[in-house]
DNA sequence: CGCTACATTGAAGCTATTCAACGCCTGTGG
DNA sequence: CCACAGGCGTTGAATAGCTTCAATGTAGCG
């Protein structure tokens, strides 16, 4: 039975999208049928592919976690996601990978030619519509994250990630209010579109005014979820 | 034969995907076999659907054009799209619509029901490819206007956005140095996150420049191609 | 212990925004 | 035929917010 469920209730939630449902989907279960996929480690920082390589594979992330992203002639990027155990890279119908995937930490990879996907799709509509259903989840990933950086300021930007971050932790069961941060300031503020700076003096005024705590860098709790969701410009409340 | 061929030179063109490549993908021919298609006749400005309805249509575009856009709480909005003749409006496996939809001038599009989509991709694994590619292409799309809205100045986002208009006319064998804008300031600005002013002013410099000239403000007559990609700052000798 | 990589803080500068006014074009009615 | 109105576009001046550049702080690791 096809599902079609995924998103059955509108988001908007800002990036929530980005983070938390494309997991969910069923490819995963589909994927388990293809025989000849290897395994492969990465150490933290090492790239799974390059934008403009030839695609041989699409991986899926088993454990750790990879940002995937293009950078511009001038040297800047722009991180476009992070995919998390169960995500998958590389899916789309291009015959060369559209951006380039980097490990955050110590990341293993299954890895699945694309030869084997394509016969898969033809041969089983099942199977190919779970493509469609985790591209669907990616596009949608893709466009709450462009409303956000094209609509919002500094704050309202990091403050949806944390909330991402934390609805992410939720599905999976972990206390939502303690955030790991397994990227750098770097990709958080290359996945934001803003500099490395801006998002250090935003975590600092956030903890200013007591929303969350900042023990270490890579770990945020979060003491007021409300003001949190305010702070991000996610009350509908201003809606007519 | 499933194709895969599509994007199959890499094109890094900015906003190039936003534009020009979509149409071109198979599913035009696929969707023809379906029956219960109806028309549909839009004013100016009119909507197609609007984002969170239930989706009862996916919708093709006949002629005319449609821009695909999230509202945010605060009454910004982020344009993600511009559907033209061929494209879809629509797809994805969500049951609600996840953007509106508004005419941007006189439109006719062709109404299929979700329910014929999802019959014909579950029987048809050629049918449910061309989806695939369909969707990855909108995906490419909207990667395409993140990196530019992410990371390029307020020149370079128009620059490629002329440019892609440009090419998209190049690949309908018009005239690629006359381009008729047939939207809004304030739907360029809501497409390249930026303000109506700036926009204009924008305009006004690359006038000033003698890179363009702008007869009417809705026609942009390129003067100087080679320079209005530099302007974009999509030339890629900076790269190493 | 000191090195290196990452994070934070400060001060100055710049780009895009905001708010306000004006201009232009089209259609309508006197 | 001209006057006026309304929608859209352009221009100007002041402001705000983010970036840039530079310095300082901190944590892990040889």
């Amino acid at each position: 039975m096809l599902t079609m469920s995924l998103y059955s209730g509108e988001s908007h939630s800002g990036l929530e999208g980005a983070f938390a449902k494309k997991s969910d989907t069923d490819v995963r279960r589909g994927v388990e049928g293809i025989s000849n996929s290897t395994l492969r480690r990465l150490e933290p920082r090492e790239h799974v592919c390059r934008e403009g390589e030839a695609k041989h594979y699409v991986y899926q992330v088993e454990n750790g976690a990879v940002c995937l992203y293009r950078s511009m002639p001038d040297g800047h990027r722009q991180i476009m996601d992070f995919a998390y155990p169960g995500d998958f890279v590389g899916l789309g119908t291009s015959e060369r990978h559209l951006l380039s995937g980097q490990a955050i930490g110590p990341t293993r990879l299954r890895c699945i030619p694309v030869s084997a996907i394509r016969q898969l799709a033809g041969r089983n509509p099942e199977f190919c519509f779970q493509l469609y259903e985790a591209l669907s989840a990616e596009l949608t990933a893709a466009r709450d994250l462009l409303a956000t950086v094209g609509t919002r300021s500094a704050t309202e930007r990091l403050a949806s990630f944390l909330i991402a971050l934390a609805r992410r932790n939720e599905r999976g069961g972990f206390n939502s209010n303690r955030i790991v941060l397994p990227m750098l300031r770097s990709d958080i503020a290359d996945f934001l579109s803003l500099t490395v700076e801006t998002v250090s003096r935003t975590f600092t005024r956030l903890k200013q005014r007591g929303i969350i705590d900042l023990p270490q860098s890579t770990l945020v709790i979060i003491n007021d979820r409300d003001e949190l969701e305010q702070v991000a410009g996610l009350t509908q409340q201003a809606c007519a």
